[in-house]
RNA sequence: GCGCCCGUAGCUCAAUUGGAUAGAGCAUCUGACUACGAAUCAGAAGGUUGGAGGUUCGAUUCCUCCCGGGCGCACCA
């Protein structure tokens, strides 16, 4: 099923084509959204441009075309308006067949599959073994699972890969450590209570006892050469370390699993090969001993160009080395068409080179698209990055448990006569969803301030304000006693103002889904979802729904309110926080 | 030193990728609950988009320079 904005675009092509002949049979008429009613509901913008590169007058070559436009059953009318915009109004019984379209169709809402269907990998979270999961991870894996939930809605089929942080030689201490523990190679379970306090007591250990120090070099030694035993005991701390990871995801409504761990040791004997792949492809250099690569277009602090070191001067391979090799592995054996990173801004320039290293070695062709995804920092309210009051690095599951604990206050006050199970179960999704909701719904490149009170607010652009729009609606069928799933899909039919302008918001659902998809800018959907959480309740005010002048009416308006309410809940699916049926 | 990112109303943020009069929320002020959740709505006020040039029919958006802030620039990831 199209969407409003493809059928605009191709009536308006037509247009063109009819008005201009066959050199203009695809030009792009330029279709966006009226930014002000009085401009109608959509404008094409192509002509003033147009006009210009032909010679003519824009206002007459606008005229040319809105002569040509086929607009049975779209619009009403088509007026030429300021230095040459075409104004598109669309026609009150178009609007009610798509939006009564887009009920029907209960699970996609109007958005058509995307053509062609793609694999997308898509590489976010990647926390640390044997380490709490703590702020820094959080908006990798907010934005990483959002996008990964709105590529897999189009119909991409979508490759999750939580790149663990798993290898190196901080291991060789940690496995010392938990042997000094009472670990045993030979069983399948090792107990972690407290992953920071293991990480720190080795850490310790190894700081201020050298005997053990040498032993933790020798145990990395054994790690690296395959020796069982030790292979045993680095599994068992996996696992102990996922159990963590599971419980933080599963909390935070995440969609990662065990199955899309890809770490860092996946890559590790596939390390070599792309050292030979660079070297037959003509990129290696020997730099002070080190192996090394100059991508295309990077300079150093000193004008020369710039490396990136895929070998140390010692034999060691560093986390160049494991992208490419990632990389490659998504390419060849996942048949990545496109693969998507999200990591903070910082990473930028590294991922640029890999990207050119790709490039330039041919493991990547033109049609493979690469996106790095860079964020900003979440900063505390002195603007500086986000610690807790000691200074210290702030835990994830503190930030949870603080979310709730916010989300429930809240809720105690606005609606004392829940029951305690159900307070918790509001707090949790009122809660979590804000925390995501917070980080999401700013422009992801820009630094944000983490703010409890701003993010639990009912008004202004937030989860609860979204999931409490949700709520109302779900209510007028508690209170109306109407059963929304027997609702008549085509008793849709607009007459106010405001039932007009929540129909037209309501069906660009697909646009934005299109724009976010592409973009990768969580943001976007917030945006949107905000818009229309402000049209409903202008619509909730002005055209009573229970008690409409008439049942047509009525009809109509619980229509209207149940497309709102699945528009809402899909959108927030989508950014991965829940709705719930009461607050 | 070079490179990347950011700078928009008092505060927190948008601006449909170059389109019309730069929009929201908070805070301030004025209205609206004997109609479905006032957890809302209607309205007022608030701007030299850091500054200066340039490109363009049109610039918050693109280019150059400058000023502020952040982050990168080889053996950590």
């Amino acid at each position: 099923m199209p969407d409003v904005l493809h059928i605009l675009t191709e009536k308006l092509t037509r247009a063109i084509h009819a008005a201009l002949g066959d050199q203009h049979a695809h030009t792009d008429p330029q279709i966006r959204p009226s930014n002000n009613p009085k401009f109608g509901d959509y404008q094409a913008n192509f002509a003033m441009g147009l006009a210009k590169k032909l010679g003519q007058k824009p206002r007459d070559l606008a005229q040319q075309v809105v002569e040509k436009i086929d607009l049975e059953n779209v619009c009403d009318k088509a007026t030429v308006a300021g230095p040459g915009f075409i104004n598109l109004h669309l026609g009150a019984d178009f609007l009610n067949e798509q939006a009564a379209a887009a009920l029907a169709d209960t699970d996609r809402l109007g958005v058509a599959p995307a053509q062609p269907k793609q694999r997308v990998v898509v590489d976010y979270s990647g926390p640390n073994v044997a380490k709490e999961m703590h702020v820094g991870h959080l908006r990798s894996t907010v934005i990483g699972d959002c996008i990964a939930r709105v590529l897999e809605f189009q119909g991409h089929d979508v490759k999750r890969q939580n790149h663990l942080g798993d290898w190196g030689t901080q291991f060789g201490m940690l496995i010392e450590h938990m042997l000094d523990c009472g670990a045993d190679p030979r069983q399948t379970s090792f107990e972690v209570s407290d992953l920071n306090a293991l990480y720190q007591d080795a850490k310790k250990k190894f700081d201020a006892a050298p005997a053990f120090a040498d032993r933790a070099r020798k145990r990395v030694v054994l790690l690296q050469g395959r020796d069982v035993d030790t292979g045993n005991l680095w599994a068992q701390l996996q696992s102990e370390s996922y159990r963590h990871f599971r419980d933080v995801y599963r909390r935070m409504n995440v969609l990662l699993t065990e199955d899309d761990v890809r770490g860092e040791s996946f890559y590790n004997d596939k390390l070599p090969t792309v050292l030979e792949g660079l070297q037959k492809a003509g990129l290696l250099q020997d730099s002070q001993g080190a192996q090394v690569v100059f991508p295309a277009g990077f300079k150093n602090r000193d004008g020369d160009p710039q490396a990136m070191i895929v070998q140390k001067s010692d034999g060691g391979y560093l986390y160049a080395t494991t992208d490419l090799a990632a990389a490659r592995y998504r390419i060849d054996e996942l048949h990545a068409d496109r693969i998507v990173y999200v990591t903070d801004a910082r990473q930028s320039q590294h991922f640029a080179m890999i990207f050119a290293t790709l490039r330039q070695a041919h493991w990547a062709s033109d049609r493979v698209r690469l996106d790095h995804v860079p964020f900003g920092t979440v900063l505390g309210k002195d603007n500086k990055p986000f610690k807790t009051r000691q200074g210290g690095t702030v835990k994830l599951i503190d930030l949870l448990d603080e979310a709730e604990k916010r989300a429930a206050t809240v809720i105690d006050q606005k609606n004392p006569d829940l029951s305690a199970d159900q307070r918790d179960a509001i707090a949790h999704a009122v809660g979590i969803g804000a925390l995501k909701y917070a980080d999401l719904s700013n422009d992801r490149i820009k630094d944000y301030v983490f703010d409890w009170d701003r993010m639990l607010a009912f008004d202004g652009n937030t989860a609860p304000y979204l999931q409490n729009a949700y709520v109302r609606i779900r209510s007028i069928f508690r209170k109306g006693g109407v059963d929304s799933s027997t609702l008549d899909h085509g008793a849709i039919s607009v007459r106010d103002p405001a039932e007009r302008a929540l129909a037209v918001k309501l069906l660009q659902l697909p646009a934005v889904i299109d724009a976010v998809a592409d973009s990768l800018e969580p943001h976007r959907l917030c945006t949107y979802l905000y818009e229309l959480a402000s049209a409903f309740h202008q619509f909730y005010e002005h055209c009573p729904v229970l008690i409409a002048p008439d049942e047509s009416t009525r009809d109509s308006r619980l229509a209207l309110c149940e497309l709102t309410a699945r528009t809402l809940q899909r959108g927030l699916d989508l950014l991965g926080i829940q709705v719930i049926e009461q607050m």
